[in-house]
RNA sequence: GGGGAGAUAGCGAAGUGGUCAAACGCGGCAGACUGUAAAUCUGUUCUUUCGGGUUCCAUGGUUCAAAUCCAUGUCUCCCCA
C-alpha cells in the first residue's frame, strides 16, 4: 500500500494548494496537520481516538525507536502499523531533528552524526544509510532523508557547508533505499539564506524525491524569518509532489504557511501544551491552570470534540492541577481536534478563494484575549 | 503524679548571637514550550505609596546586636506510673 498524492486545486491569490492523499483505500485531504508520536504513540491517545478526532498521517521517530525498542523488534512485530495498531499513514522523521535537539551530545562528521545515547551514555553513529535502513525496518509510509537541522542563527558560511553535506547525505540515503512502497522525502535546508534555500531545493529536485520537506524551521527563529525560509523554498519544488514543513504547528503559522504553498505540517505542541495545561481557543491560547478557571463550568471552546461536548474548564483544570493523566488526554484530544478543524477551515477557504480574509479574521480573534 | 522533647512564613522543615525577611521541599500564583531526552523547565510566594515597615508561641530581660542566650507563662508531643 503505497501512499499517493494528487494535486487538485491551486489558489490564484496565494500559493495555497488543495490535494488528496490516498492510502490503504482511504482518502485524506491536504493541507493536513500531522500529530507527533515520537515513541510510536501520540502521547496519551489511542489510535482509535486519533482517527475519531480526524488524524490522518501521524509521525514517529527513527532515532528514538532505534534506541528503544530497536527497529528489529518493530520489524518482528510486522512493522510500525501492526506494532502500534495504527492503520493510517505513518511518517518517520530521520533523526535529523535530534542532530539539533541533542546538540550537547553530538559530533557531526561527513560520515554521519555521533550521538551519546541519552538512555545509557553509549556512543552511537547515525548515518544517512543507517537512518534509511532503520526506517525501512520500521515500515513507515513516508521516510525522511537524514539531514542536519541547523541551529538558528547560523552563518552563511556554516549553512553552506551544512547544506552541501545534507545534500550528499540525501543522495546517499536515496542510493540505499529499497525499491519498495515506502516514499522518501528530501529535506530543504539553508536557514534564512535565499540562495542556499534555492540551491538546496533545486539540487534535491534533481535527485527526484517522492516529496520534499522544509527543515531548519521552528528552531527559535522569529515568525517573519520562518515565513521567509518557506518563501525561499516552495517556489523551487515541483507542484505534483507533497511539501512538508517540519515542526511547525502554531495555528497562525499553519495558515501563513499554507498560503506559502505547504501541504503537510507536524508539531508536538498540541500534545505537549496539553500536558502542560495549555489549550487553544478561537480567542487564543489559554492556560487552564490559571485560577480564574477554577469555577468556570463552560467548555474550552464550544467545539464539537469529545472534550468540549462532555467536560468543563473547571473539571479539566482540576485534573491538570491534580496531575491526573485524564486531564492531559482531554486537552490533547481538544488541541489536536482544534488543529484538524483549523486545517478543514483552511481547505474550505481555499476552495472559496477567501483564504486571505480567513487569515485576517482568524488573527483578529486569536489575539482578542489570547496570549 | 514523675521524667523528657518541642513551639520558625499557608504546610513540612533548616537555622542555635551579627553575613536572617530567614536554606530547602510541598502547596499557591504566573510564565515558557514549534521534525518530543519535555506529565518538563523558569520565575515568584510576610507587608509596602518600594524610602521602608513588622516577623521566628507570649511577656519581660541580657547584649552595640537575639529566631538564636536568660526568666516566667501558655500550648503540643513522647515515656513512666
Amino acid at each position: 500500500m503505497k501512499l499517493e498524492f494528487k494535486l487538485e486545486y491551486k489558489d490564484n491569490k496565494t500559493m495555497a494548494r488543495l490535494g488528496e492523499i490516498t492510502f490503504n483505500n482511504k482518502k485524506y485531504p491536504t493541507p493536513m496537520f500531522m500529530p507527533v508520536g515520537t515513541n510510536a504513540t501520540v502521547k496519551t491517545l489511542s489510535p482509535e481516538e486519533l482517527k475519531e478526532i480526524g488524524s490522518g498521517i501521524i509521525l514517529s521517530n527513527t532515532y528514538h525507536l532505534w534506541l528503544r525498542p530497536g527497529e528489529d523488534i518493530v520489524s518482528l512485530a510486522g512493522g510500525l502499523h501492526k506494532f502500534m495498531n495504527y492503520d493510517g499513514p505513518i511518517l518517520t522523521d530521520s533523526g535529523g531533528f535530534q542532530v539539533f535537539s541533542l546538540a550537547k551530545s553530538k559530533d557531526i562528521t561527513e560520515e554521519g552524526v555521533k550521538f551519546k545515547n541519552h538512555l545509557n551514555g553509549d556512543s552511537l553513529l547515525l548515518t544517512p544509510e543507517k537512518s534509511i535502513e532503520i526506517q525501512t525496518k520500521l515500515g513507515s509510509d513516508i521516510m525522511m532523508s537524514f539531514d542536519e537541522c541547523v541551529k538558528w542563527p547560523s552563518t552563511h558560511e556554516y549553512m553552506e557547508e551544512s547544506v552541501n553535506r545534507t545534500l550528499r547525505w540525501a543522495q546517499r540515503g536515496k542510493i540505499v533505499k529499497k525499491d519498495n512502497e515506502q516514499l522518501l522525502f528530501g529535506i530543504v535546508q539553508g536557514g534564512e539564506y535565499k540562495d542556499l534555500r534555492k540551491f538546496c531545493a533545486e539540487e534535491l529536485v534533481k535527485m527526484d524525491f517522492d516529496g520534499y520537506s522544509i527543515g531548519g524551521t521552528s528552531v527559535g527563529e522569529d515568525k517573519q524569518t520562518m515565513y521567509k525560509m518557506v518563501e525561499y523554498s516552495t517556489p523551487y519544488l515541483p507542484e505534483n509532489k507533497l511539501r512538508y514543513l517540519m515542526g511547525v504547528g502554531d495555528p497562525i503559522d499553519l495558515i501563513e504557511n499554507v498560503m506559502r504553498g505547504v501541504d503537510l505540517f507536524d508539531c508536538v505542541s498540541p500534545t505537549r501544551l496539553a500536558r502542560h495545561g495549555h489549550t487553544y481557543t478561537k480567542y487564543g491560547k489559554i492556560n487552564i491552570k490559571n485560577s480564574k478557571y477554577k469555577d468556570d463550568f463552560t467548555p474550552i471552546d464550544n467545539c464539537d470534540c469529545y472534550t468540549c461536548k462532555n467536560y468543563t474548564k473547571a473539571y479539566i483544570r482540576h485534573l491538570i492541577v491534580a496531575n491526573e493523566t485524564f486531564g492531559a488526554r482531554l486537552l490533547s484530544i481538544h488541541n489536536i481536534y482544534y488543529l484538524h478543524q483549523l486545517m478543514l477551515q483552511i481547505r474550505e477557504n481555499i476552495k472559496k478563494g477567501t483564504l486571505v480574509e480567513f487569515r485576517d479574521e482568524f488573527i483578529k480573534n486569536y489575539y482578542k484575549k489570547g496570549e
